[in-house]
DNA sequence: TTAGTATATAACGATATAGTTGTATAGTCA
DNA sequence: TGACTATACAACTATATCGTTATATACTAA
């Protein structure tokens, strides 16, 4: 184990893969496509968000190989490239629930 | 299984979690403190950044729940609260290997 | 008490980025 | 061809946050 000291460029690698994650509208589109595939038309719909707002966040979203794309005619259908964010979403979730958790406790044993 | 919506006050707290593993800056004061604690002058002479931006990063990271403080007279050892930032990290750097191999494999095949 | 040290915090300037508006690209269909 | 549609992109404004400087807080020791 015992590993040594990251560079800065790996640590910036990983620093622009958590920020991709730190948007609650990139956190939602990727949520949305959980359920299948999507062309952007479909995640304006279903997310209130503007196409261009959309396009921006699949187009970083895709940058770094969150999500791929598979062109259909004039449409663009965005999957999720693997299951990654889920797993991700999941650490960060039981850590939410911890701290709740934790927080009632404390407030339970006043 | 089928988890539904996930509520805009839930995406924004990942998102806030996400975000504070964002900076390379508090990625490398986490990966010092893979090691074991340590005060945050021993941390400002490691990383080479200044008291108040440590202090600062602590503080969110503190806020977070990603670290822990333990006060001995003037000094404020910190830890690690738990190894979620290495699973986080490992799976973000597996995502980039993968990047990598994909994208050697490329080059390779012209 | 006063001096000194470790840490936290406030205020500020500089930079980054989210979201918008407008437009460009590219495919479809008459 | 031209009209239409889906997506991408450029330029801009507004906001957030990084890092700095200066200061406040809190503890120790003389």
């Amino acid at each position: 184990m015992a590993r040594k000291e990251l560079s800065p460029e790996l640590l910036a690698g990983i620093a622009d893969r958590f920020k991709a994650l730190a948007e609650p509208a990139r956190l939602q589109l990727l949520q949305r496509l959980r359920a299948g595939d999507a062309t952007v038309s479909a995640l304006v719909e279903r997310t209130g968000l503007t196409q261009a707002n959309v396009s921006k966040h699949l187009q970083l979203l895709l940058s770094l190989g969150f999500v791929a794309r598979r062109k259909e005619g004039l449409y663009a259908f965005y999957r999720l490239a693997d299951d990654d964010v889920f797993r991700l979403c999941d650490l960060m979730c039981g850590r939410m629930d911890r701290e709740l958790k934790a927080r009632q406790r404390i407030l339970a044993s006043r």
